[in-house]
DNA sequence: ACATTTACTTTCATCGCGGAAGTCTTGCTT
DNA sequence: AAGCAAGACTTCCGCGATGAAAGTAAATGT
């Protein structure tokens, strides 16, 4: 079997469909695909098929482990499942200072990472360590299917980066195109927080969710959405909507000045300020944290106040979107586990009763968890075939 | 031409998305229609011609008004338009005291409306009580294609009301059914905002707009949501979700005790109770607004605060759901003509200056309006046939 | 008058779909 | 062990929707 020959057709219509149901619900029968698409069991044949001979799909052996109704009679049923090596993908996070990259499969599964510094902000850099990076990764890999780059700040058209202030990049940069060109590869530049959300709609803990909301807290606060199956995106994404909500009428200030906002509770550097200035000495977010686990008259405070206020921020994005789930993420999200009483105090106050209990997920994340998500999104524009970014 | 002959075809897929972009979109040229629905011209043909025999299209006079790109040569083009008259509807909207019912077109344009008191809060007295209205809005009217019953509360399936806290239902009434079995037609019953937000989506100003939200001020806050062309529904829609989300630390507190929520800032009792108190007697709502307009010591700070509050609330909704338009409508909207600039103050303060400016689109609201949602909940109903209640 | 342009209609080959019947494989019954 | 029922999948075939291409209609411009 030559997993890595790429289907010839470019899988049009009822036959993507098919591809999608089983690269997102896991291994899945011929016959169950047919019931979730509401097609017939003799479509289903003529499009699977080809998926199956073309390398895409494989058969998997029925899986005996699902037991409960496997009282069944008749001809056992042969699940087809992605066959997740057939294509490989490059997800690269660009911050201020470096790249993060990971190889991963079709399925998002991270089968190799690596960081580089960035030895300029400039767009000619940025392209260059990405290069490297890609080389790095594929040195005796395999063939590249197509690359995404995410970062903090605008994006238009999957292509060309119209904001972002961590690379100091004042105007328009066509990022896509230049890298494109630089690689010869397909190229997908997305947010970074439109990436993450991509990733965890396709590949992580909120698959299967038609609408979820993921939050980040860590150097800022920030935030994605997932409605009706569809991330929503808009020219505001990227500009830390939820970043000056106001959260506690008693909290301390903000770099812009506001009172007790999101930023001035929940970001790391807000509450490492907090902490070092009641302590006289400079802390690490750990510290506070640790410190606080342990009663800390100083810490303990602190952070059950960003608790209180992470649990309001929480328990209104569920009201304002009626999102059933929410994914927590980000390099600060440990505050969730020290302050988790508050949180979920702060959650019940700010809900109401009779509404449906709010399903929370904390996720660690480290770089990788970044540079998966512009993964995910080379993923979907590989499978979407929407060509995002010129090819 | 015999207008009121339902087609005979059921109006499915491709006819019925044909169907639905004249209804939506207004008169539309067959040409246009092909362009926006991704078909060939001879396929329009094909769906277009038998939706025009059935009564359902018609063709219209070339619209000439529209001046400007009317540089064109080449044969005219006959607009398709629908025939409103083709179909009739019911809306009845529900309190605790009495119903409002609207007859209106296939356009939920209002072509009649009565109103009655409720003998009781019973179903039965409900069931009656629609029938009555329905008898007299009909008397040498047309046929009812659908009733469309919309009230405040929890509605599952389009026919069970599962909560009612106003006609203090304490267990679900399968009000769908027993309406359809007494009037011998088919039936649907909604939240009363979800159907509010129905009729703004496909009738109102936010038409073509995929993204918005509709809250309401008056007795309480409500709220709707529309994303990616879709209502949002989830069972937690009608249990006022935005009701006690918190505005102004320094705000008065509300009848469960939040201080300066959106009920305590923004509803009408609210409003009354507070200027009533500073003037040492009781004033209605239009009034408190007009001593505020004409700059009352008491009712001004009064009327500034809850503008305030308004802004910060339009300012939110729009940053958690990236909103483009949010329609503010319900009895107390009158609050944000008074108090326009403390709301506009408000809403720029809580929202990035790098965002798109907020739509805002203040529609009055009376009786028929309200019982006009509940018609286009019956609209949808029957032009999408997804027989969401008992025929 | 005649070309040109656009709007719509007609015709026709194609292709994807669903339904019916067939094959394959399993477990259960007798 | 043979027969049977049941489910998963395949094969085959007719229908119907589709788009391409050619044809008709109605307007403007020269």
């Amino acid at each position: 079997m030559d997993a890595t020959s790429a289907p010839s057709t470019p899988l049009a219509g009822a036959g993507r469909a098919v591809a999608l149901e089983v690269l997102l619900r896991g291994p899945v029968t011929r016959s169950e695909i047919a019931r979730r698409l509401s097609m017939s069991a003799g479509s289903l044949t003529r499009l699977a098929n080809p998926l199956v001979d073309s390398g895409l799909l494989v058969e998997v052996d029925a899986d005996h482990g699902q037991a409960g109704h496997e009282a069944r009679t008749g001809r056992r049923s042969r699940p087809l499942d992605i066959n997740a090596a057939a294509h490989h993908f490059i997800g690269a996070k660009v911050t201020g200072d470096d790249v993060h990259a990971v190889l991963t499969t079709l399925r998002a599964e991270v089968v190799g990472s690596a960081r580089k510094p960035l030895p300029g902000r400039d767009p000619a850099s940025v392209v260059a360590t990405i290069a490297e990076l890609i080389g790095e990764l594929t040195a005796e890999g395999p063939r590249i299917s197509r690359v995404g780059v995410s970062l903090g700040g605008r994006v238009a058209h999957h292509t060309t980066v119209t904001a972002a202030p961590f690379l100091e990049w004042s105007e328009d940069v066509p990022l896509g195109s230049l890298l494109a060109d630089a690689l010869g590869l397909p190229v997908t530049v997305d947010n970074d927080l439109l990436a993450l959300t991509r990733a965890e709609h396709w590949f992580g803990t909120a698959r299967g969710h038609d609408r979820f909301a993921v939050l980040t807290i860590g150097a800022g606060v920030g935030y994605g959405l997932v409605m009706h199956d569809t991330v929503v995106d808009s020219p505001d994404v990227g500009v830390g909507l939820l970043g000056h909500c106001p959260l506690d009428p008693m909290g301390p200030l903000c770099p812009n000045g506001h009172r007790g906002c999101a930023t001035a509770m929940l970001s790391r550097p807000s509450i490492c300020a907090a902490v070092s200035v009641g302590l006289r000495r400079s802390v690490t977010y750990d510290e506070c944290l640790d410190l606080a686990a342990h009663g800390d008259p100083v810490a303990a405070p602190v952070i059950t106040a960003a608790g209180r206020a992470l649990g309001r921020l929480l328990a209104a994005v569920a009201n304002f979107t009626l999102v059933q789930k929410i994914v927590l993420t980000g390099e600060g999200v440990r505050l969730a586990e020290v302050a988790r009483t508050a949180v979920e105090e702060a959650v019940r106050a700010d809900r109401d009763p009779s509404t449906a209990p709010l399903e929370l997920d904390v996720q660690h994340s480290d770089f990788a968890y970044w540079a998966r998500g512009a993964a995910a999104t080379a993923i979907q524009a590989h499978v979407l075939e929407e060509t995002p970014a010129v090819g």
